[in-house]
DNA sequence: TCGTTGAGTTAGCCTATGCTAACTACATAA
DNA sequence: TTATGTAGTTAGCATAGGCTAACTCAACGA
């Protein structure tokens, strides 16, 4: 199953809050999201087919090893990249902004490449 | 009317084959985009409802002021971005295909910074 | 016990955007 | 004149991913 944009989106907010709440359930995503209960309901299903994720019988999601890969690697792809906007001179809002964009268009070479940039220019 | 990030694509397309042909046909662009003929005939019937390109009595494009606008602005983000891609170490073919994502997603605000980067970098 | 509330699911709609099959229309060559 | 090839269109299919309406089901308070 190949993850589009939105399965990443999501994997990646499950991730988020699970650092903040112990228990992350399809509604709490939903809030975060800004997405209807249906529209979760259908992602998280697919998800759980794909094995990126698994519910237990109280409705808490918890990521898969293949899961919290994926959440891990977007996650990280838009902290530098937003650390490499701002360094730029770009505001922090639009810089999350874009950097939640870019994280999912970027090849891993253009990454490690911005990456090293921000690190250099500490 | 809102123009999608394919809407981009087909216009900038038709400023491409522009530089190079006196004029350009739906054919040429299927050929250049590798779609099928009846997609690319409903995306330009879209783009020209929404006022981005005529087509003429011989089937020629043409943009219109705000599609050339639309055009030029996207391929001169290509561009740019391609060669700050290149400048910080990234393979050119790859630089190239990951500015034709990006290209649709930045902001304006980040855009900016990144060509001030590249101007400064030579 | 009964009514309300909260979480999740099911059914089905909509848009965007790719596709194939099959058509039209026209020009050119035999 | 007829056959062929080229360009474009129409009809309709598929997937992705939003949505609302309406349902189930469990918990909790009066």
């Amino acid at each position: 199953m190949h993850l589009q944009e939105s399965g990443e989106m999501y994997l990646e907010t499950i991730f988020i809050l699970s650092k903040d709440n112990p228990h992350v359930r399809s509604i709490d995503v939903c809030e975060h999201m800004g997405f209807s209960k249906p529209s979760v309901s259908r992602a998280i299903g697919l998800l759980k087919s794909g094995g990126y994720v698994t519910v237990d019988s109280d409705g808490y999601l918890s990521l898969t090893e293949s899961g919290l890969s994926v959440a891990a690697k977007i996650f990280n792809r838009h902290d530098v990249l937003t650390d490499f906007l701002v360094s730029i001179g770009v505001d922090r809002e639009t810089a999350q902004s874009d950097a939640c964009k870019i994280e999912h268009h970027i090849s891993d070479e253009s990454f490690e490449a911005i990456k090293k940039q921000v690190e250099s220019s500490r």
